[in-house]
Order: structure tokens, then sequence, then C-alpha cells
DNA sequence: TATTGTTGATTTGAAAAGTCAAGCACTTTA
DNA sequence: TAAAGTGCTTGACTTTTCAAATCAACAATA
């Protein structure tokens, strides 16, 4: 919340977004639906702990969905609701950015 | 780095954007220059050892600039250059999803 | 047939990151 | 004269993230 105590729907956007590995599981599921461990390696192996939690918060908030098609072998399937299509701006922002101004280091 | 090891300008860019803080510095100096302490005001009062940690990588990535105007009292001021003023297509973009998907929790 | 490798998680203890409170040396305000 | 403000730094403490082990069931390999 912050912010004087009143709800900020942009302060709120910035405090999920800067979540560790939640712009990254943005970025790989606006490329594809993926599953757990898929999701893990395509964004460059977040801990599986961490990935859980973020999924879990991700979808508690509606911008992904989870669907589970087989129980035992597991097997699921992560994708974005409208709201998480939408972040596809924000990507685009962060991509033009990046590589306008991001330079390799050293 | 990540991504095979090959630098990618855009996870380059979600690496920075998603420390903790960061997009609240952006989004309080897009609206003006701002102290230190005023600064950590303005996002919401992040503390101060932190903050000094956030500004000196910004700094150090070309995005904001630091201006010492007064040595004793301390006097100082944060500014973005051209490479931070090129967020305020991120920070927008977030406005508008924060503002068409978000809403006040409970 | 037996081993190995998948799948989506959860649990562990240890490492890293972030927070808090105090303090610095000095000016301005009350 | 005292209190409050400036921009940080330091060391102790708490929270978050981490890698590794583990699970049951099946597929593919040896």
């Amino acid at each position: 919340m912050k912010e004087g105590e009143r709800f900020c729907p942009v302060y709120a956007a910035i405090e999920l977004l800067q979540e560790k590995w939640t712009l990254h599981i943005i970025r790989a599921l606006l490329e594809a639906p993926r599953g757990f461990n898929e999701l893990a390696r395509a964004i460059g192996g977040c801990n599986s702990a961490t990935l859980a939690q973020r999924l879990a918060r991700l979808s508690e908030l509606g911008v992904i969905e989870k669907k589970v098609t087989s129980h035992m072998p597991p097997r699921t399937c992560y994708s974005l609701t409208e709201a998480g299509r939408a972040l596809e701006e924000v990507m685009r922002a962060i991509e033009a950015w990046g590589r306008r101004y991001l330079r390799v280091p050293g």
C-alpha cells in the first residue's frame, strides 16, 4: 500500500513487477504458455520455491492462469490471462529501452 | 547475463528494473529532481542503505546523475539522464496497466 | 529387467539481500 | 540554546532467495 495508506494502483503495479523473476515470467509467457520446469528454464534458472510462490501470487491477482492436465505424473500449463497479455505493452517498452540504452558491460 | 551467457539487453533491463525500489526511484525522479532524503520520502520510506546502493548502481549505468551542491551541510541533487528520461515510456505503460487492472485488495 | 530421466511441486538449512537504528559534522529554524 | 534537517555509513538483525534432496509415476534407454 504505502503512499499515505490510500491504495495507489501505480504503486501497486510497481510493487508487483519489481518482485524478483516476475518480469521474466511475464516475458516468457508472452512468448508461449509453458509448464513449471520449462518456465524455470526459459527465464534462466529461477529456483522452484521462488517460482512456485511467484506463480501463486500472479495467479491470485488474475495475471496468469494455471491448468493441470495430469496429476501423476504431474503436468501443468501456465498461461497469461487478458490482464497478463496487457502487460505486453510494458514489455515492449522495456525491450525498446534495453536495446537502446544497455550495452555489454566491461 | 544468463540466457546462454551471451549478453541480452532485454534480460539486463529486466534485471535492473526488478531490483527493489528501482522503479519507484525512476517514477519519483520523472516527477522532479530530488535530494537523498526527499527521494526516500517520495518513494514511500526506502531505507537509506538500500537507497544509496540503488542510486550508486543507477548512476554507474548512466540512468541518473548526482550533483553535490554543498559539502557541509550536505546537499545533493539526483536527476535523470537522457537514458533515465527515456524510461518514461516504461512508466507510462506500467501506470496504464495498473490503473486498468489493479483494484484495491480485500 | 533395471537404470535413468522426466514431470510439478515442497521441504530444508545456509547464503544473500534488505531493513532498522544510531551516528556523523554541520546549518537552519524555533 | 535546543531541535530538526542535510546525505549518507556502519553493524546488527530480519526477510528473501537459493541449491539440493525428495516425492510418485511413467517413458525411454541400456
